[in-house]
DNA sequence: GGCAACTATTGACGTGGGTCAAGCGCCGCG
DNA sequence: CGCGGCGCTTGACCCACGTCAATAGTTGCC
């Protein structure tokens, strides 16, 4: 494992005040591994066996059921997933899998649950990720229960929009479909969607949008701390 | 407080640990309060002063945006609520109402936050107590997402009747179009779809719902324990 | 009892969005 | 270069579901 990817480690809020020996002691066993685009890194179900960091690439979260599928997240570097399953020991909610080539650090879920039974303090930061993730999936079941598809893909773009540093343009790395299954709809509507928010500016060509009216989007998404902010 | 209320509050998992001492620095300047029906706990977006309990009654979570409202939980004792919010002194993402008249502890959130910094037991329980609730949280975009609302009321049905210990039958304490609001549709269209459910053996008359064909219900609403059992 | 207010149901209707199919553009590969 | 495959878009269609309105049933209150 690099030197910089151990300090990566340590940016994360989860593994911030965390000891040099713990940490030594998740990363000891640790492997990393890069995985080309379009691996199937978990399966729903599964018993979890390593906590997932996401140093580099972007990976999908997702869940199917009866014959449906449905995207949950896009993840960005870097961030650790299936956090849940490995605390309780309990199977799998989602499937994951790299929407690019991406780097991934394993680290070994029984050495995880030790970690904080002795760290008070890697204890107390997962309770704080554990709150603010409880929150975010809180958001998203608000948003899908009370928008409709538009106002979900304009709330994405504002969002995706003041990531990018407000550029004024979003330009996927990834499929459009899968933002489709993100927002909770199809390829077909989604096209439907951008088409219809062409009316107040959003211009799309090929995986660029671009926002040309940005208060006139954010009357028209009406986006809300308490559905649409980070924590 | 009743000595039987603190026996309740040991009873949960996240106080079971906790020793005397800790939990007479929560219940010391905690008060206990009941509430008539439809009476308005917490609101969205408010700081959250307490960790609530629900220790008798039922209580609604439900969140607005934009002229539309959703239920989002409708909780039995016993149970504590709100604790993403109060552990990150975040305002809350959803607002509370009672729907019969409860009984319902309140524990000042400065002195939960206290706690958990000197109890380890204490934090291990809240990091247990928060991943269970995620997966919930997850459990319910999955149930959103993936179904269409008779199969949601048909997974509710086999739920409700398995905690009434399997009747063959579910009363509602509260009304119908609060169980239309949390499963995310109008009143008409659960009517509609308990009507479509008839066809399978489910007799509806009042507030009392009659599940004459079990295996027949189970069959139609194909149930998972990806997203619907408790954990 | 009787009225008022509210809940639930039913029908009619309109709309959002899923489905199906065709066409287009892009890319990789033979 | 041409072919096939895939992703995206568009149109046509249809179904699920929300909306509106009328009615019946219930509850509470004077």
């Amino acid at each position: 494992m690099r030197e910089t990817d151990l300090k990566t480690l340590q940016g994360l809020q989860l593994f911030k005040k965390m000891s040099a020996r713990q940490l030594m002691r998740l990363t000891q066993p640790a492997s990393l591994q890069r995985y080309p685009q379009n691996t199937h890194l978990v399966t729903e179900g599964d018993r979890p066996d390593f906590l997932h960091v996401l140093l580099e690439g972007c990976v999908e979260l997702f869940a199917s059921h009866n014959g449906r599928q449905t995207t949950t997240d896009i993840l960005r570097p870097t961030t650790t997933f299936i956090l849940a399953a490995v605390i309780l020991d309990q199977p799998y909610l989602k499937s994951a899998k790299t929407l690019l080539e991406s780097r991934v650090l394993l680290l070994p879920a029984e050495a995880v649950r030790g970690v904080f039974r002795e760290d008070p303090d890697f204890a107390y930061a997962t309770i704080a990720e554990l709150a603010q993730r409880y929150r975010s999936v809180t958001k998203l079941l608000k948003d899908q229960k009370l928008r409709s598809t538009p106002e979900r893909l304009a709330n994405w773009l504002l969002k995706a929009a003041s990531v990018n540093g407000n550029t004024g343009s979003v330009t996927l790395d990834f499929e459009k479909k899968t933002l489709a299954s993100l927002l909770g709809t199809t390829p077909e509507n989604l096209s439907r969607a951008l088409a219809q928010l062409e009316q107040i500016g959003v211009r799309t060509s090929g995986r660029t949008i671009a926002i040309t009216d940005l208060n006139g989007l954010r009357d028209y998404a009406k986006p809300s701390p308490l559905i649409d902010d980070g924590i």
